[in-house]
DNA sequence: TGTACATCAGTGAACGCGCGTTCACTGATGTAC
DNA sequence: TGTACATCAGTGAACGCGCGTTCACTGATGTAC
């Protein structure tokens, strides 16, 4: 049944998706080939089609969570002043919605401790997706009027994903919105940002 | 060949040991009960006899890290005034010696993303060792004049295992390094600690 | 225009392999008599 | 005090099972003539 042109691209395209949201959802040694195949509508055996390996498969995926990581924070801040834009990128990170949404959100709080035990190249691509993305953020600091705008990043980044990670362990979901609100409050003091009513 | 009274209960230790340094190390899914035995010094077909399933293991590996962990925070802040304990704690944490130690450190950056994925009884018995350090971090805040301990300890707890999970994900090490340093000089700048020369 | 052939994404059975778990067995030593 | 027996932590072979990977095959359609 041969098909046309694009049509390898696109599955492809479905099975990425699959895996991108399987591994973090279910964690690199959970998620199973055949699982992620069968998620795209099809079987095993064609996977070997599109990646040489497993191990492909998670760089290859690692790459495609980053991206839409990176339309998240885009998305939040476009046509919004960086002080606005910013915390509301914060309130979408600490929400409710992206804790409970592991297979869909942040790569870095999703699989933070994954990370030094996956293959070389996926840990590559990995660091690659977190350098971008201080990148991007550290822009976003510098016109806010951050003097030490990659610094600031850092940190930020490590309070976003240590606070999610933190949600997403505690079981008591009082406790668990507690965390979120009391890290939202934090970051939008500690960087300039307007407060807002969520 | 019978022993002596303590001989099991000493077994299980030296079990639990491995096991937890494993974990820590290799991630829940890729630890195996063989491996663990053979570190142990014993064959896999012994295990039953201490555990009743890989999970129970797990569960009680978890709880054997978070006292560890504690042990830590005492060990570095006794003797000391709360200023002065808390920075050194930090620089502890936030040392390279922790980061290229993933087997005997924090459980909660070392398995931060594998959490949610556990049976149920091991995130119980993770979410208590969180709620545990959260409360004795809070003490060492009240101490030093805060007014919303808890909140605070959560928040740097956040900011802790999150530059800690950057730390190991980042493979340069200078840039690993200046991650550690950022964090170290944020908290305590934050939350009113001494500076150290570290 | 019509026919024979090549292509190749996808199928599904099969392969080793390592895993968690079970179980009959071992053998040094404590206990009953 | 000496002997027969019970105990039980630990051994090592064996079990299903699911995994990543391989491979002969399928069959709709593009291409060559």
């Amino acid at each position: 049944m041969r098909y046309d042109t694009e049509h390898k691209q696109k599955t492809r395209e479905l099975v990425l998706q699959a895996a991108a949201r399987a591994i973090r959802s279910d964690g690199p040694d959970r998620v199973g080939v055949a699982g992620v195949m069968a998620e795209a509508g099809l079987t095993h055996g064609g996977f070997y089609a599109h990646f040489k390996s497993k191990d492909e498969l998670v760089a290859a995926a690692i790459g495609q969570m980053f991206a839409q990581a990176s339309a998240r924070l885009e998305h939040e801040t476009a046509e919004r002043d960086p002080a606005e834009g910013l915390a509301a990128y914060v309130d979408f990170y600490l929400s409710k919605k992206h804790r409970d949404a592991r297979g869909f959100g942040c790569p870095m709080a999703a699989l933070a401790s994954d990370v030094p035990r996956l293959s070389g190249p996926a840990r590559e691509q990995f660091a690659l997706g977190v350098q971008q993305s201080t990148a991007r953020l550290a822009d976003k600091l510098s016109a806010l009027g951050h003097a030490e705008p990659e610094a600031a990043a850092r940190s930020m980044i490590a309070e976003l994903i240590g606070a999610l990670s933190l949600a997403r362990i505690e079981p008591d979901a009082k406790r668990s919105d507690a965390i979120l609100a009391a890290s939202r409050a934090q970051l939008k003091q500690r960087f300039g940002m307007k407060a807002s009513q969520q």
